[in-house]
DNA sequence: CGGAATCCATTCGGATACTG
DNA sequence: CAGTATCCGAATGGATTCCG
């Protein structure tokens, strides 16, 4: 994967291997997905379902400092992009279950990486973020 | 994995293995770095320097659609953050390379995984969402 | 219980023009 | 070439109130 150059550069691009430059021509849809998935509050979503289904209340709970209006909002997006799945069952009290479908358990799997990641690696980036900030 | 009584939840939480639910006490960072992270730009970036450095020009000629304004503040973000570097070499003309630095390269494995992702499914979450549409 | 509706502040983000 | 500066509309997102 050494020097490249400009002639025949999508051709290139499309025979290249899975982890060479972005194919122009997915930019656009990688940028639909990440809009919806890159939020603020999707991935934590996607992620907080994994051990089953979940009711309204307990989503709540579980993502501190979301407010009723985002997770009402966020999980609609989901169920609409067929990453969760909304089950309501007639009952009083009413009881609503969001659980994750097929789809979105590839997203989970990513999502969790990304966690991963966060809580691995917060340290040095706040460290790196205080120490640009002082340098001011 | 099996049945999940309700009794004795969050200390089930705790217990539990490092896929389990998210520990509350991780949430705030993994908020803070999902704020950066999660935006519309910082993921492309980081994604595109997969190759080596780039220029300024590079950068927005590779992802299209975004302005000098978010190309210029997003990748103020990330140097700040420690996940790429920046090199600007004193010559006429000026020249001004970014690159992904240590701390990035974690991320961009991840953010590669969630672009294939986005590549391989985009196509079941449009069908899904205008599915989910037409059923207004 | 599980939302919907409204109001409002903050932020995001693009267009344009200008600079070292 | 690699930005900065300003303006402005659009979207994000929280607080609060109300409803089936």
């Amino acid at each position: 994967m050494g020097a490249m150059q400009d002639s025949t550069d999508t051709e290139m691009a499309a025979a290249a291997g899975p982890c060479a430059s972005i194919p122009a021509e997915h930019m656009a849809f990688i940028r639909q997905v990440l809009d919806r998935v890159g939020d603020k509050w999707s991935m934590l979503i996607i992620a907080v379902l994994e051990n089953g289904p979940l009711r309204y209340t307990d989503l709540q709970r579980r993502i501190p400092g979301i407010s009723q209006r985002m997770l009402t909002h966020t999980l609609r997006q989901l169920v609409e992009d067929g990453l969760i799945t909304r089950t309501a069952y007639a009952e009083v009290p009413p009881r609503v279950e969001y659980a994750l479908a097929p789809l979105g358990r590839g997203l989970h799997e990513i999502a969790m990486r990304l966690i991963g990641w966060a809580a691995d690696h917060h340290g040095e980036i706040l460290a790196h973020r205080s120490r640009a900030a002082e340098r001011d």
